[in-house]
RNA sequence: GUGGGUAUAGCGUAGCUGGUUAACGCGUCAGUUUGUGGCACUGAAGACCAUCGGUUCGAAUCCGAUUACCCACCCCA
């Protein structure tokens, strides 16, 4: 296949036999935010350009190397969304959504764009489910968002994964913090590499983060900024904790958490996987009290968290966690001849309109092919109709896994007698997602059967 | 932006140190007589061996460049 125009880089297609992986992470994510009162939101996917800058910050990199900007003739200055928290808020602000009932729960499934180099987890294209809580700034909320989150992978049944949190404070507390972090690194600059000589000026914050060894050995004796903290500051993140373990919820205070994105003030989280590579982080999020004002909105403390499908989709992978089965047809009509086969169209007119999934051969194959064909589209029952059949008024019903035949008498009570005769295995079938369900529920480290 | 790796049919692979019709598995389509699937057997379709250029009597196989993809750095979901 050399001359047809191939995809992006960094981007994906989802073919047929993928979806069912989507269905479920997108099905179990929207139903658990519904559980804890979340509502969905959608937004466009492209920006003005001065709200990224603005939220996420100018000298992050995603803001600075990172934004797929467009253009379309005469007016410019758009970009493609890099992260869904920026135009989620603004949507708020714009619909007035502040003045209804707080605090306001917000969840959204999108796609967002970064200009990176990809690799495993990381795309150019990836999708997110994500969730913002605005208007409070207890900890219980934190909290709250945080077990969601959990909730989510547990109900998919992920292990494997490390919740790490940490507060960055406020911004007045942070000053003090950096001013500390500068203090403790500067005698060891010339030791630090290259990049994080950069850091010491510029964000000393993400000294911490360096992977390299030396800096890493460096960076462990480093102040922590919860020995930072104001009061106030001090007193979220306990109370945070608190909450966590009334929901029993394990973490890890991981001083080292700092995030990419400006806007975060005070909680900030991610969910860990070590089983998919590099890009580890499944779920990340944050508070970000300030961020409401400086886009123009009444002050207004809020959070929220992104979760990566392609990343939990890979976790889920490498854990053999199972999927949604993908809905198979309840009936195929095998025909010969003609006369069948226009009996075949309109009873499965009928069939269907009753809300059955329902085919017939459209190829014009002979009967064995027609059965091979059902059997590979996994339909559950067969009618086999032949001029034989339509002369007696009756055909065969055939369940294709058991193998049985019964008789089932052609015309008007024939979805009736159909749903009679099908009806146990119809019934199982539909409850498989159900029972699915159920499985994950209480189940949260092991692969299910 | 910086490293490293890989590039053979729809998918997964074999083709060793260059030699004539590029192989195998899965998948697809069809056949194994007469009106019934999953198994088995048989057959068919499907690849200018990523691209371009070189070395050579001769290259999928050696060399170079290009491109694409992958992994990692970085960053983050």
């Amino acid at each position: 296949m050399g001359s047809i125009i191939k995809r992006p880089n960094g981007t994906q297609d989802v073919t047929p036999s993928e979806v069912m992986k989507w269905h479920t992470v997108e099905q179990v994510a929207k139903d658990t935010a519904e559980q804890f009162g979340f509502r969905e939101i959608r937004i466009p996917t492209f920006e003005e350009t001065g709200l990224f800058v603005r939220s996420v910050g100018d000298t992050t990199d995603v803001v600075q190397k990172e934004m797929y900007s467009v253009s379309a003739s005469g007016e410019g200055g758009y970009t493609l969304r890099p992260e869904g928290t920026a135009g989620t808020i603004r949507a708020v602000i714009q619909n007035g959504l502040l003045n209804e009932a707080m605090p306001l729960k917000l969840f959204y499934m999108l796609s967002c764009f970064r200009h990176e180099r990809a690799q495993k987890g990381r795309l150019r294209e990836f999708h997110q489910f994500g969730c913002e809580l605005i208007g409070s700034a207890d900890p219980a909320a934190d909290a709250d968002l945080i077990a969601l989150a959990k909730s989510v992978m547990d109900m998919l049944g992920l292990g494997g994964i490390e919740l790490n949190i940490n507060s960055i404070g406020c911004p007045t507390c942070r000053a003090a913090y950096r001013q500390a972090l500068k203090d403790y690194f500067e005698p060891h600059r010339a030791e630090l590499c290259d990049t994080c000589k950069d850091r010491l000026d510029k964000n000393p914050l993400r000294l911490l983060d360096c992977k390299s060894e030396e800096d890493q050995a460096i960076a462990a004796g480093a102040p922590v900024i919860i020995d930072y903290l104001c009061d106030d500051c001090k007193a979220h993140f306990e109370g945070l904790k608190h909450n966590l373990d009334l929901m029993g919820i394990e973490y890890k205070i991981n001083p080292r958490i700092v995030r990419g994105l400006d806007y975060y003030t005070r909680t900030v989280f991610e969910f860990i996987s070590r089983d998919i590579g590099a890009q580890g982080t499944v779920c990340g999020g944050g508070r970000y009290d300030g961020l409401i004002e400086t886009m123009g909105g009444k002050p207004t403390p809020a959070l929220g968290f992104g979760m990566g499908l392609e990343r939990l989709i890979l976790a889920l992978e490498s854990r053999g966690c199972e999927f949604l089965d993908p809905k198979t047809p309840d009936l195929c009509f095998v025909t010969m001849g003609d006369e069948a086969r226009e009996m075949a169209v309109k009873l499965a007119t009928r069939f269907r309109e009753d809300g059955y999934a329902v085919e017939y051969d459209l190829v014009g194959r002979k009967l064995k092919q027609q059965m091979n064909y059902a059997d590979k589209i996994r339909a559950r029952f067969v009618i086999v109709l032949g001029e034989n059949e339509i002369s007696a008024g009756t055909a065969k019903l055939k369940n294709m896994t058991t193998g049985e035949q019964t008789d089932i008498t052609l015309g008007e009570d024939m979805v009736e007698a159909f749903a009679e005769q099908s009806y146990a295995e119809l019934l199982s079938a539909n409850d498989s997602v159900r029972s699915l369900f159920e499985a994950f529920t209480g189940n949260n480290n092991e692969p299910l059967q």
